[in-house]
DNA sequence: CGAATGCAAGAGCGGTGCTCTCGTTTCGGT
DNA sequence: ACCGAAACGAGAGCACCGCTCTTGCATTCG
């Protein structure tokens, strides 16, 4: 992420921004699955071949959506965090936090967690994007942990070989042992699947206040993980 | 669903028939949106435009394509159900059972629960065969709170509103209270939602043996919705 | 200043969903 | 037995897509 020195380098850099700015726009309108390179270069009043100096397929401009999404909804999450406040309330401040960015980007949030496109696998890139909301979960647990208000795992156990070492290891300066690991990986689960329900439209006729539902499953995927709901 | 009578009747029935196997088998193999209608034409030996007369667009074929699977995976769940079984055993095999048709048929899964097509809304006529999974769930646990072997509900309480009226009386014969509802919807949610994880990659480097963390999260599930796991 | 590079534009390829027309076949009622 | 209506298959065509290749112009660098 060098500054740019020439012109030519900072037309480029503009340019850049300005081809994934459209795409972000096209895509909050129609889509992923509807976001053709093609309208967005009409949209910039520049050839469509042009695009492919910027971006080299499709997929990678989706890819770029993607890493932006992933950083904007980690970033609603540690945004609603308040380090200061209870487990119980931070918690449930980033399950709304998160909820929020997802009712008001609902196409980036099916982008994230919709269908992976079939030939189509997520670079590394994205991965540490992507952990952002989820260890934002994780810290409140492991804070609520150092304080000792964390209540013995309800449930029942885990078989320890389920979990990848490689998971303990990045949780491990929270000191998380395989049950708490497991239960985070579900609640991390959750949150993603209730919204996805909720905006996919499975749960028409079936819930009536859906933020009181969500509201219900945080704080059960929260007693779940051992903080003091109810 | 009428006999057919004439001639042309009968071949129409066969060649619709046929479309559909022809598309179930491409959707098997390059997935929901690299089923081309002109393929499917090509596969069988017809113009394109033929193929209109028996559905008039590639979404009605879709939509064909996922009432199939949703009758499927209902049919996959009530197989798996022994009724004569302890409910633990059941809800265990059901879910196993789920998981196993999910992982033979990987496309038709994401077809049924990834992301909708933005301007495609899930007919009625889907919601009988939907339901099949989801009921199948809810009889076991209606088995158990008969034989009241049912564990009294954990977590946090449920707001009353957050459900829907219609929903309490589909499941009025199996006196569900509001509670029990909310909670089966929520691992019908975990179900569908562990499964997306695990087929999407969501899961890649963080559980190390996803049939024995599937296996956790059915239990966890059971556990939840009063069954005595552990 | 000249060469090398970056760049935008256009044409083109093969693919898509879908529509319209046209000639043929089949069916039902008289 | 006939005749009109309906169903049908095939083909051409429209507008769009992702992507590639070539061409000519502008900028940068040695």
């Amino acid at each position: 992420m060098n500054a740019p020195r020439t012109a030519r380098e900072r037309a480029r850099a503009e340019l850049t921004a300005e081809i994934l700015a459209a795409a972000r726009r096209q895509l909050g309108e129609v889509g992923a699955v509807g976001l053709s390179l093609r309208s967005v270069a009409r949209e910039l009043g520049m050839a469509s071949s042009a695009v492919y100096r910027y971006f080299a397929s499709r997929d990678d401009l989706l890819t770029a959506l993607l890493v932006e999404s992933y950083n904007e909804i980690g970033e609603a999450a540690e945004r609603a965090d308040d380090p200061d406040a209870a487990p119980e309330r931070r918690w449930l401040a980033v399950w709304r936090g998160v909820r929020g960015w997802a009712l008001a980007n609902r196409h980036e949030y099916a982008l994230l967690f919709g269908t992976p496109v079939p030939g189509y696998a997520a670079p590394h890139l994205t991965a540490e994007a992507a952990g952002r909301m989820p260890l934002t979960l994780a810290r409140i647990v492991a804070d609520a942990k150092r304080a000792g208000t964390l209540a013995p795992p309800p449930g029942p156990a885990c078989d320890p070989a389920a979990v990848t070492p490689e998971m303990l290891v990045i949780l491990q300066d929270m000191a998380f042992d395989v049950e708490e690991t497991a239960r985070l990986v579900l609640a991390w689960n959750r949150l993603v699947a209730i919204l996805g329900y909720e905006l996919h439209g499975h749960l028409v006729n079936i819930t009536a206040d859906d933020a009181a539902f969500f509201d219900y499953t945080a704080r059960t995927e929260g007693a779940f993980n051992g903080l003091a709901f109810d």
